[in-house]
DNA sequence: GGTTCAAGGATTGTATCCAATCCTGAGTAG
DNA sequence: CTACTCAGGATTGGATACAATCCTTGAACC
């Protein structure tokens, strides 16, 4: 009841920056001050504070008492980490929300994966980004473990930095279709241990390629 | 660095309510009046709705906007997913961990069993739960993954406010000392398998004997 | 030239004050 | 008696103002 209704300020700079950091328009190492920010958001310093705390919490920023919060850098092994972390708990999210798959939830996740191929043939890398992550999450909110999708959602998120840029290959978004295929034929046959492997491979060729661009 | 030599109000506040809720002098489902925090610490709004948004973002607290924050109510579904989640996190940490143990680690791990143990027997509830910390986080830090590290980390905090009554049970401590020197003994045999089978049984008697307190 | 040190401004941390929202309870109508 | 309404106080959200810290810059000294 109080989700959506209430807008505060923190919330909207939240918001806000989520957005800059994903698109890389605050670039990582940068460091945030205060006030700029502040001014652009039309807010004062608390509510941006507010928000930058959330995403300290989050890992997406850093801060030093004193000197201020700085875009987190994210080194290759911290990339690989993210993604192991990812592995562990979607593997685990898949094991349990795959007996509970209503037909209800096995079509909405067509229909997603079928917004993504819309999007991604059209080159629509934004469109694509965000139903994306409604399908994989889709998936794991099945599992009816709160404190589980919060967790992956806050690993998705602190390599939010580099999405725009792997979805930006026409021949990524090609592969990511099919992989999609994949999945989605485990789920219909409700067969967790094939999803895993699928979701497995899905995510071991995003990281490949991240990793050659960190680099 | 940074941390110990440069205190905030923020931070004091944050360790103050950590410790609070840890105890149980802040209950389950309670308001936190920030007026009437700020004065008990001693320092303005400010500080402690820095400290509030913190505990927010891990879970210990729960926010509704314009009616304030509450300490968040575990119920048994809940309980059962943390334990659950780390019981996946932990598994993972172990895996990664026991490669690359040195004798060093295996030293001070058994020094740490050591303490615990004593603190057992001398029903220092207190001692033996940051014994406990210290020797479960010496064991998962040395997996080398701080993402995972600070994950586990906070599934710890979001029960803490059990654990001084788990602890509180002279049996449940002793039952804790022998599982200790089975995870030891994994250890020292660096059998990951093993160890991984003990840690889960270890851990699965604290839910089982949280639950019946829960209820 | 390189190093030390002290202003001064810039930036963050905190306190105080105001605005917006919520909660309570008395009163009223049905 | 119950349900509704609407002040008034209580509490939170946010803005402004002040204090503490840091970071630069330039001059003095070796």
């Amino acid at each position: 009841m109080s989700h959506a209704t209430h807008i505060t300020a923190g919330s909207v700079v939240l918001a806000e920056l989520r957005r800059a950091i994903a698109t890389g328009e605050l670039a990582p190492g940068q460091q945030l001050v205060q006030e700029s920010l502040a001014e652009r958001f039309g807010v004062s310093r608390v509510p941006l504070r507010e928000a930058l705390q959330v995403l300290e919490a989050e890992g997406q920023v850093v801060h030093q008492v004193h000197r201020g919060y700085f875009i987190t850098e994210l080194s290759l092994p911290d990339l690989i980490e993210v993604y192991r972390l990812r592995a562990v708990l979607e593997a685990e999210a898949a094991r349990v929300a795959v007996p509970l798959l209503t037909d209800d939830d096995v079509e909405a996740l067509a229909e997603l994966a079928a917004r993504i191929e819309d999007a991604s043939e059209a080159g629509e890398v934004g469109a694509m980004i965000e139903a994306n992550r409604a399908f994989h999450f889709t998936l794991i909110d099945a599992a009816a473990m709160p404190r589980l999708s919060r967790l992956v959602a806050s690993l998705w998120d602190a390599t939010d930095v580099y999405r725009s840029v792997y979805y930006g290959s026409a021949t990524n978004r090609e592969r990511v279709d099919h992989e999609h295929a994949s999945i989605m034929a485990a789920i219909r046959n409700r067969n967790a241990t094939t999803l895993i492997g699928e979701l497995d491979a899905h995510r071991e060729h995003a990281v490949a390629e991240l990793a050659s661009l960190v680099l």
